[in-house]
DNA sequence: GATGAATGAGCGTTCATTCAT
DNA sequence: TATGAATGAACGCTCATTCAT
């Protein structure tokens, strides 16, 4: 294949300036997530962000369409990230459980610990801004939702199909749990220290619920 | 000498005064109720709720400290009134268990189904508002917290009192799922009318849960 | 002379309430003058005054046809209290000269210290209100400084009649030295303790300026 | 290699920048002065001296912190004013006395007749705004009583001494007398034609009352 | 006479966004 | 690309005054 010459003047120049806008964006982006965390979103100002990035406020909008635009691009990169993390995890294990179990304890452990100011830009600061956050901030959810359902899935085998709801409800309340967990422990208190027992004691909740929601599938499957 | 009670007209103007008050302040409330679910806390103006309640701007404020305030009192009413609707529930039920699925299901289909306002204020517009909203949300959340608390450490008996993070994580546990599920079916989708298999799912999780927590305890007793 | 009976029942009722009236009246007037040299005229809330004073906004309205009326009938009271404590001591003495400083001292000694809350009022309070709060400061202030002008002219005698600029513009700048002496040392500092010697100081400068202006005179008639 | 001073461009901007901005700055401050003369300070919106000055309201933001910040502002450039012109007024003359008397003629006809806003924000608009503005004004008061403390200490030569508190009150005095013979001629009314004659005569007075002190403080010396 | 809830025009301030340089 | 001064609509809140009871 006949790629252009990579090393041109002109191609190494723009190469450059394409890393240098990469960076600078990048250098906006983690202001205002840092700023987001610290303030909150409505009282950061775009002033502040700039300040903070020692770059001028048109600058900000060089890169970003607008304040709004900023968040959304934060909540696209956390939506990344905590797929990969999770995505990685999974792959690991023998038995659908256990991938699952990997999971879970990769989302506390890795995302959670990893990148607190996430989950407060997903858990807080995200919450009621515009039509569109919240609609980014649904998807988020509904894409991690569908995940753990796919997990679940294959524990659950042949059974969830005789009723969609019942495994849809049961991703439901399992995304809820490890929110609220996670806002619990490392937002409204800092337990990081006791992370792992948490996590244990929760992935066993977990567990138990599944299996009494399996074994109840069971039961109306014999009935039925 | 007869003389008639001199301070009773000046007591009855009072009282009159005093409810037509009370009226005013509901009145104020229940539109500004309305509005925050309606267009987001930020996006209503003070003017908004005034003209909805068809009164004066000054008069929101000769009843409200500020906006905040309003925000505030609508979240203790909130707080009071869940808070009487799980504790009405709970009474009635033979064993622990069904006392604690009682209070679930009125969770859902008392609380979220009657008034599905509150459930927006308390997990939608009340979230990073203010330092104090926050406050307020997160004592709301550790009452309801401890209440379930309250109600699965009758579940779990004895066992509870060996590492009390284990009862702590498992009501976070609960209440995050019961949240979300809520917010899932009631704010983003309206699936009201599955209301009752949505509930019936999410118990079944939840008595699952509880029971392998307890399974744990004992097994861990069992070893020490 | 036939007056109409003082005493009956009708009348002694409505001298009672005249009585009370003005009770009330002089009772919101001194809350005022309270509320105006603590905070400052426009830092005062009518519902303030009333608070303090014990009654409703609505009775102070009664008494006063507004804010600013209020101001203006303690400017009223205050140009009477310190023409009453002038004009008293300028009774004494043998010489003009000696009645002069007799009223000058009682300035400082009778009406400063014994009124500081007048001074406030006067000097700080009812600066740049309205154009008819500043029309009755300076008619009080014109009359303070005729009064000096009389007390002067018969010191100064003939001469003064030949330029009347002249005993005018002295009559200003002792009324100017009077007022910010007292400013300075009771308003913007306490040395209520040292006002003895700073009376002292300040009549004898005055002394000194008014004999010199008289030299002038003589000087310009001998001339002339 | 010959490169070009690569900063020259971006400083020569900077510059123009800083020009323009100072030229704005100036212009919000002056039409504020005129504003707060001609209306008062609380009756000039700030909308008024944005709309005056041709600019949007944040443009004043952008400029000064605040309404009570374009008065400090205003103050300062007084206060720097106001010495400047006594300062080099004070350079001539070859007695103490004549010095002294230079100034005090400046101060009329310099300062007074020159920039009459300058004293009508001094004495009317500063008064009674805030503790801070107050603070301000009592600070450009003491320096100038300061400046006339210092300059009669050397017409006093060694006699202050033996009391400070002799040469303060009169300063006082002096500062008092300057004040209100200029709010009365220039402010309550318009008498600046005969501003030659006001001047002398308070001059005269000042004079008077100088050597009256100073006559006595040689009298308590022999006594002593 | 007294009350105090109601009024609403008005004002200071903010801040996301733009655009000439 | 970067800058930062300029914009102006928008909003929360105040408070003197009124008036039905």
């Amino acid at each position: 294949m006949n790629r252009a010459a990579p090393d041109r003047p002109h191609t190494i120049t723009a190469l450059r300036r394409q890393r240098e806008k990469e960076n600078r964006t990048r250098t906006i982006l983690a202001t205002a997530e840092r700023l987001f965390c610290e303030h909150g979103y409505p009282n950061t100002k775009m002033q502040d962000i700039a300040q903070e990035a020692e770059i001028a406020v048109g600058t900000v909008y060089f890169h970003f369409r607008n304040k709004e635009d900023l968040l959304l691009q934060l909540m696209d990169d956390i939506a990344f990230n905590i797929r990969n993390i999770l995505g990685e995890a999974f792959q690991n294990g023998k038995t659908p459980m256990e991938r699952f179990e990997n999971a879970g304890r990769a989302f506390f452990e890795k995302f959670c610990l990893g990148h607190p100011a996430h989950l407060i830009i997903l858990l807080r600061e995200s919450v009621g801004i515009t039509a569109e956050v919240e609609a980014r901030r649904r998807a988020i959810f509904d894409r991690f939702k569908e995940d753990v359902h796919a997990a679940i899935s294959e524990v659950m085998a042949e059974y969830v199909l005789s009723n969609p709801l019942v495994a849809e409800v049961t991703s439901v309340a399992i995304v809820g749990m490890l929110e609220r967990v996670a806002y619990q422990y490392l937002i409204w208190q800092d337990r990081s220290g006791d992370m792992d027992t948490i996590t244990t004691e929760a992935l066993s909740f977990i567990r138990g619920g599944l299996r009494s929601v399996l074994r109840n599938l069971r039961a109306r499957e014999n009935e039925g």
